[in-house]
DNA sequence: ATATCTGCAAAGACTTTGCATGAGA
DNA sequence: TCTCATGCAAAGTCTTTGCAGATAT
């Protein structure tokens, strides 16, 4: 969702001035909420962590705010199987980045890791192709992950 | 879960007496549906099948068989992100199957594709090894999924 | 015989929607 | 000013739970 009127140019980088969607105060403080952590914070999680500045600001809110945010692609949305949406910042300060996932199926730990990232990558954009070839689909995005139980839980 | 008691060998094969589970009509014929379909049934789908041979079988009982079919490994569970979770047995006539998928974020249509398995089954074996050795983890069950949009939707 | 299983109804959990008020450009 | 955004409350979905009656072994 490049522009809310469905044109123009891909959304990148986070301006939301730039696609026409106003900066208000609740946004910001959900993208700085999302900006400081390395967790996959839920829907509540992230409101929780914004209401402890700006108690004012909604659980609505939240949820509206970060399916703008999945829709313009600043934010992806996963689902580790605990029955609640998990937002992470698609993107770091080094540009996009890879979210591959380790799932603890006993406690619900989540790791993302970044090893054999770069060959798995490298498959991915391979295996993209040939799908995007075949099944004519425009591909977007892709998702990983591993599930099993941690040493805790083992 | 092997068994009901959490001990003796995994459950493989669809022995649902041999762990210790009565075998039941309702049990069978959510079996009998999910066995006779290619696509990713949700718990609905799955009792509105169910319901036309066997009306007296509540969505209850649906749910709670699948749930039990998904914890001994007879059945996976997916989330394509729609909000409701769909089943797909684990292993066909050939054994253990991959469940990779190809999902369009337009209409909900899901491909299981089998082009490129063997490469990324291969990678996915290394990587697996890799992340239970750095991690720590049992790694049980791994998923991938490439989001975007169909032919139709694009 | 008896521990399991089932169906119904109700409750629970997460998410979305309606609407009047408030705020950004 | 004039849309767009927000918050509250209510509604919507999917899923789980309580319980009495039915069933498999």
């Amino acid at each position: 969702m490049p522009w809310k009127d469905g044109t123009g140019p891909p959304w990148l980088q986070g301006k939301f001035k730039g696609c026409g969607y106003r900066l208000t105060v609740p946004r910001q403080a959900i993208l700085d909420v999302l900006n400081s952590t390395t967790e996959h914070l839920s829907a509540e999680d992230t409101y929780l962590k914004v209401h402890k500045v700006h108690p004012a600001i909604g659980l609505t809110t939240v949820y509206r705010t970060l399916e703008l945010l999945v829709q313009t692609g600043m934010v992806f949305k996963f689902d580790f199987g605990d029955g609640r949406a998990r937002y992470e910042l698609s993107e770091g300060p080094k540009g996009i980045g890879h979210h591959h996932h380790l799932v603890c199926t006993g406690c619900g730990r989540i790791i993302d890791y970044t090893d054999f990232i770069d060959e798995e990558v490298e498959l991915l954009k391979r295996t993209e192709k040939g799908l995007s070839k075949k099944y004519n689909f425009k591909i977007t995005n892709h998702m990983i992950q591993f599930h099993g139980l941690c040493e805790k839980c083992q």
